[in-house]
DNA sequence: ACTTTACGAGATTGGAAGGA
DNA sequence: TCCTTCCAATCTCGTAAAGT
């Protein structure tokens, strides 16, 4: 399954109310997608109006949002004829990685599908090929969730095309998978400013790397400052989460996409990642003997405790 | 307007410790 | 042994920000 030919990244449209609606009940009104060919790196689009079971004439609320008439829906095809076609525009199912941003997507995609008799051999080809790209870029740059334009001005990009078209809005998403793909660096730099750094993140390199060696040194010592050798379990059960807290902000440095940082900084990084984990082994052990008190191994804190000295 | 998800503050509960 | 007190773990609720 490795060896993909092109990206397809989607959008959906769909049914809503300003009084509530199950999300079982929004059905796709309109599928919008772009492909994004890998070798030539040629971009071709996809964008049909999908005619729901539902006939009732659209909400206001709907129809402000989405931009979609009732008269677009009228003459559109139902849910399996625009699948099939999108299929059969993919090409290739299984050279195929397909992205969205949001979860929702594939949801609905998943309840349409299967409410439409199409194989579910089909839909799990895709599901395997799936990735919730805004779950990545939040992981990896933008700590938080973030609409498509907030993480375009991140890179100081403007969205292009309208707003709730869902073909823009999966060109959009390309857009930002592109700029995080070719720009580690500054995908980075924003990752610095939004998981470690407040204010402005330093323009020189080594000064980023002072600054985050002495981040790294400071919770090295908060991480490592409560913890003797011997310690009550439901202490250490209390500080898991913060000290998780701490250390989940290191694990992009650990990765170090960009080759930004020092091997310092990124060996800091790696004990603090590899002692939280041991944490939580050395925890689940004493747990399992119903332990009262825990005891840690010298070597685990040694390799932290060790930079307060430098 | 409502859903979903994540998170933090405050309320609640349950068990341990200590006094009579 | 019983009762009170206290602390910590858990629950609940509200907020905030995506999504339509």
């Amino acid at each position: 399954m490795a060896d993909y030919k092109q990206y397809v990244f989607f959008d959906f449209e769909m049914l809503c109310s300003d009084s509530g609606m199950d999300f079982e009940n929004m059905e796709a009104i309109r599928l919008g997608a772009v492909k994004y060919n890998l070798e030539t790196g040629e971009i071709t689009y996809f964008d049909r109006f999908i005619k729901p079971e539902n006939q009732e004439p659209l909400t206001e609320f709907c129809k402000t949002l989405t931009g979609i008439e009732d008269c677009d829906l009228i003459n559109a095809s139902g849910f399996k004829v625009v699948f099939d076609a999108f299929l059969v525009w993919v090409g290739g199912v299984k050279k195929t990685r397909y992205f969205s941003w949001s979860p929702s997507d594939l949801s609905r995609l998943k309840i349409d599908a299967t409410k439409h008799e199409i194989p579910q051999c089909t839909i799990s080809k895709i599901e395997k090929r799936y990735i919730d790209f805004q779950m990545i870029f939040k992981q990896r740059v933008s700590k938080g969730n973030v609409s498509v334009a907030d993480a375009l001005a991140l890179y100081g990009l403007q969205f292009i095309g309208e707003k709730h078209h869902p073909m823009y809005d999966a060109y959009n998403t390309l857009r930002i998978y592109l700029q995080f793909l070719n720009k580690p660096i500054q995908s980075d730099l924003i990752m610095l400013k939004q998981y470690l750094f407040e204010e402005e993140v330093p323009l020189d390199v080594k000064q980023i790397n002072e600054k985050l060696n002495d981040r790294l040194k400071q919770d090295a010592m908060l991480v490592t400052e409560p913890l003797r050798e011997v310690y009550r379990m439901r202490n250490v059960k209390k500080i898991k989460k913060p000290i998780r807290r701490i250390v989940e902000k290191y694990e992009n440095v650990l990765l170090n996409r960009s080759g930004l940082f020092t091997e310092e900084n990124v060996l800091i990084a790696g004990h603090l990642v590899s002692f939280y984990h041991d944490l939580l082994l050395t925890y689940e052990e004493h747990y399992c003997y119903s332990s009262k008190t825990i005891i840690f191994d010298e070597y685990m804190l040694q390799p932290l405790k060790q930079l307060a000295f430098k």
